[in-house]
DNA sequence: CGGGATTTGTCAGGGTTTCGTCAACTCGCA
DNA sequence: TGCGAGTTGACGAAACCCTGACAAATCCCG
């Protein structure tokens, strides 16, 4: 659907998010220091840059500085190990769009991309989509599955009509679950995409938060019927 | 719905007022320069001119000047970085609306907009629509929930009936969050509304304005019932 | 079919994160 | 100088998350 270009130096990470977001749909390309970004970027005309702050060659506030220099308007979503105020002042400052601090899940960056990309696709178009903040990408606004209703964008979920309190962590992972349609899950990938890619998190962390949640959402906890166990493998979800 | 020219030569400021317009539904211009602005306006005929003062090749009260020796009605707002007092005074003697000073609020510059574009409606047809104050583009005039109503036109707010102070920021804050409609807003979003492009500002800031809300709007500000938390996320307001 | 090995479910304690609150401080303005 | 609005950091309370130990379930294979 748009073009992407991710500037970031960690091969497992890059191609981690360049999957991910084709998958989503989007073109996407990888750049792996700050001065092949920058050329991709003059080159391609990606529609929104995630850019990472600790490059090789030129660093990723170079790489802004110089793009904003030259006028490109491109939205760009920053990237950074450190969790310094200071750097994002700094890179809010230089005209970035958005700014992440790893480790971060997988999900709060594609709900981000999505964001800003929505925020910027208006720009081109002359006529743009009915104002009714409408005309979404790729995700639904709303899943549902037996009496369970989620609502993305208000964070929230009922079941039987009535609101169920789930914490982030457990929010987080049904969402992941549920992107997957029916598709089994392993441990390791929720752990990369709701706990973050840098997380050691380990053990019976995610089998907690998974009783957790059918705690709260299934009939009968002890006999799911929509988080599912697979044996050796992971969790899936049905509908 | 309207036209709009935005004279600006900060890029990344003009994108970001350019799309936000665009969602509010009017046609929007953005030039570069004073020259290129003053071309458009000629050419272009907007309903309204959103005019920086620092602009290269010929500055916002030049053009301004210009555009008004030439007879042209069209309303004026001007942005501008310093406050000084004497640039308000100079641009409105101009034949300038409207005044605003950097750095702003997303939402008080929609605001000011609306205003204009409202009453620049109403001087052109001599016969003005029905006094019933209607004929908006995009939000309506109101907004009520519980026993609050929100009056966006006049900026004020009333509970059981009576009326609630609200200061500028609380204000610009509550609008913010009862324009996404029970839609999860993250701090980083309404600081950037709210607060503005540019602005650094950190930690408690939120969190103590959504307090004064609360302690002002809510029947019981401990267990709020209309600005909710969204933990880890930011907050939402819901009817 | 039964025993052992492996995997998953459950639970509660404690460390950590996040939020609400408050008071001090700055700033612009009269 | 006094005032109100806005901002910030400190602090405490609450929510949350992780972990490790143990129980239950499942599988493997004889």
């Amino acid at each position: 659907m748009s073009r992407i270009l991710i500037v970031e130096d960690n091969r497992t990470l890059g191609y981690g998010l360049r999957n991910n977001l084709e998958i989503e749909g989007h073109e996407v390309e990888v750049a792996r220091d700050g001065k092949a970004g920058l050329d991709r970027a003059r080159a391609w005309r990606p529609d929104l840059v995630v850019l990472d702050l600790m490059l090789p060659k030129l660093d990723g506030f170079q790489v802004l500085k110089t793009l904003r220099q030259e006028g490109h308007e491109v939205p760009v979503l920053i990237l950074s190990a450190r969790g310094e105020e200071a750097d994002k002042v700094r890179g809010l400052r230089l005209g970035a769009e958005d700014y992440l601090t790893k480790p971060f899940g997988l999900l709060e960056l594609l709900a981000r991309v999505e964001g800003l990309l929505r925020r910027g696709a208006r720009a081109a178009s002359k006529s743009g989509p009915a104002p009714g903040e409408n005309g979404r990408s790729g995700a639904p606004e709303t899943d549902r599955f037996g009496s369970v209703v989620v609502d993305h964008a208000r964070r929230t979920v009922t079941r039987h009509g009535r609101p169920v309190e789930l914490a982030p962590r457990e929010f987080d992972l049904l969402v992941a679950l549920i992107r997957r349609r029916g598709a089994v899950v392993s441990r390791t990938d929720l752990l990369r995409e709701v706990w973050g890619y840098a997380s050691g998190a380990v053990s019976r962390t995610v089998d907690t938060h998974v009783a957790e949640l059918r705690r709260k959402l299934e009939e009968d906890p002890a006999a799911p019927r929509h988080i599912l166990t697979v044996r050796k493998v992971g969790y899936r979800h049905q509908d």
